[in-house]
DNA sequence: CGGGGCGTTGAATCCCGTCAACGTCCGTGG
DNA sequence: CCACGGACGTTGACGGGATTCAACGCCCCG
C-alpha cells in the first residue's frame, strides 16, 4: 500500500515558439517542456492530443481511493502516448523527471496529408503497446519480486540504448509502483541481486548488470 | 505457483460447410467450434487470422518456463481477438468450455471492400483491449485478494449480461490464473465473501451478487 | 547547523502460498 | 444396483515472502 501526498502541481507549461514539423519523429506539433512530477494530463480529461517523448521520461498511472498507485508504464525518448478508447482520459500521465514533449492535437492531425502513413505508425504502437502491458501483467500476477526487478532492468537497458549500464530516470517509489511492489521491498531486491554479483549499483540510479544471461534466466 | 499438467490437446476442429456474413457480427469468415481446452492458437504460430467469440468462453494466456500461468484476458461472445503486434503469436489461446468461433483471415479481409469500416471497428476494439488490460495492472499491481474477486465478478456480470447473476464458465484455476491468486485463495475468498454477505454462491460456478454497492466500493 | 527528500536496513507482522486431507459430483464398469 | 476413480472444489495447518513500521544514513540546500 502506498497512501501518499506526492502530489504533481498543476502549473503552466513552457510553451515553444513555432509548430514543428518532427524530424524523423513523425509527429507533428508543439514541443512542450514539463518539469518533474508536472501532471500532463489526469484522469477525466478530454482525450483530443497525443504526445511524444522527446528527452526525459512519463509515468502514465492509475490511483485508488486509498492512494495505492500502478504505474502502467514509462514512456520514453520515441515513445507515443495518450491514445484512448473513449473521449476522456482514463489514466494520468506526469514527467517522471525534466521533459521535452511533442503535443499534437489529433483533430487536426486526421485532416493533414500525411494522416494515411501516420495512421498505420499509430496502430503498430497501439499493438506493440498492449503486448507490453500484457507482459506486464505477466509480472505483476506471477512473478517473485526477484524476477520483476530482472526483468524491468532488463527491459530499461534496452529501451534506454545502453544494455548493460542502465541510468534509471525514476526514483524508487515509481519503479515500486510499476511493479506492484513496495520501495523497501525494491530496495532489498536490489541489494540482494548486488549480493549475487548479478547486478552493480554505481549510485542509487546508476545500475550495471553484471550478469545479463543470469539475470535474463530469472524471468526466463 | 501453478506447475500443472492441464494441457490442451491438439486436435481437429470441427468445420462449418460455408463461408459466413455474419449477422451483427461484423467480421466474416468461418465459423468453427472448440472442445473444452482445445488450443485455438499458440504462442509462436503465424498471427494471419482474427477470431470472434459466438458462443462460449476463451482464455488468452501465457506461461512461464516452470509452468507459473497469467491468463491475460477471458474472451465472451460478441469479443474479438487475436490481433497481433509482430508476425507471431506472443500468447496462447485456449477454449473455456465448448465454443463456436469465427475464424476470419486478415490477408482476405484487408481486400474486402466493408474493410475500411471494418478497420475502425478494429481499431476501438483494440483501444478498449488496452484499457481493459490496465485496470487488470492495477488489480494485479494494487489489489488484495478480496477486491481482485470483487472486481472480477462484477465485470463479469457486466460483460455476461445479468449483472447480479454470474454463470461463470470457467474453472477456480482459471480464476486463479487471471487473478494472480491460487485456487484454495479464490475458493477462501468466495467463502469470505458470502459469510459477509456479499455474494451468495447457488453451486460452485453460479454466483449471485447480493450487495452490488459493497462490492463495487471494496474496489472503488 | 538544521531539515527535508531519498534510499537503505532491521524487526515484527500478515496475507497469501504451500501442502495435505476431505467432500462432492459424475461417468464407467463390475 | 453400488463400487471405484478422477476432476473439481473446499477447508485446515503451517510456512514464507512481501509489507509494515521504524530507525538511520546520505546528500543537497536554505
Amino acid at each position: 500500500m502506498s497512501p501518499l501526498p506526492r502530489i504533481a502541481p498543476p502549473q503552466s507549461d513552457h510553451v515553444a515558439p513555432s509548430l514543428h514539423p518532427i524530424d524523423g519523429y513523425e509527429l507533428t506539433g508543439i514541443v512542450r517542456t514539463y518539469d518533474r512530477d508536472q501532471r500532463i494530463f489526469s484522469e477525466g480529461d478530454s482525450a483530443d492530443r497525443i504526445y511524444k517523448v522527446v528527452r526525459g521520461a512519463v509515468r502514465c498511472l492509475r490511483i485508488l481511493s486509498d492512494g495505492r498507485r500502478q504505474i502502467s508504464d514509462f514512456l520514453l525518448p520515441g515513445d507515443l502516448f495518450g491514445l484512448e478508447a473513449g473521449h476522456d482520459r482514463q489514466a494520468t500521465a506526469e514527467a517522471v523527471c525534466d521533459c521535452a514533449i511533442i503535443v499534437a492535437r489529433l483533430s487536426r492531425m486526421s485532416a493533414e496529408p500525411e494522416f494515411a502513413g501516420m495512421a498505420s505508425r499509430l496502430w503498430r504502437c497501439v499493438l506493440r503497446d498492449l503486448q507490453r502491458t500484457r507482459d506486464h501483467l505477466l509480472t505483476l500476477g506471477r512473478r517473485t519480486a526477484s524476477e520483476r526487478i530482472a526483468s524491468f532492468l532488463i527491459d530499461m537497458g534496452q529501451r534506454l540504448g545502453d544494455r548493460d549500464k542502465v541510468e534509471l530516470p525514476m526514483s524508487r517509489q515509481d519503479m515500486a509502483d510499476y511493479l506492484g511492489l513496495t520501495i523497501e521491498t525494491v530496495s532489498r531486491t536490489l541489494a540482494q541481486l548486488e549480493a549475487r554479483g548479478l547486478i552493480e549499483a554505481r549510485c542509487s540510479r546508476s545500475i550495471v548488470l553484471r550478469n545479463t544471461p543470469a539475470l535474463r534466466r530469472l524471468c526466463e
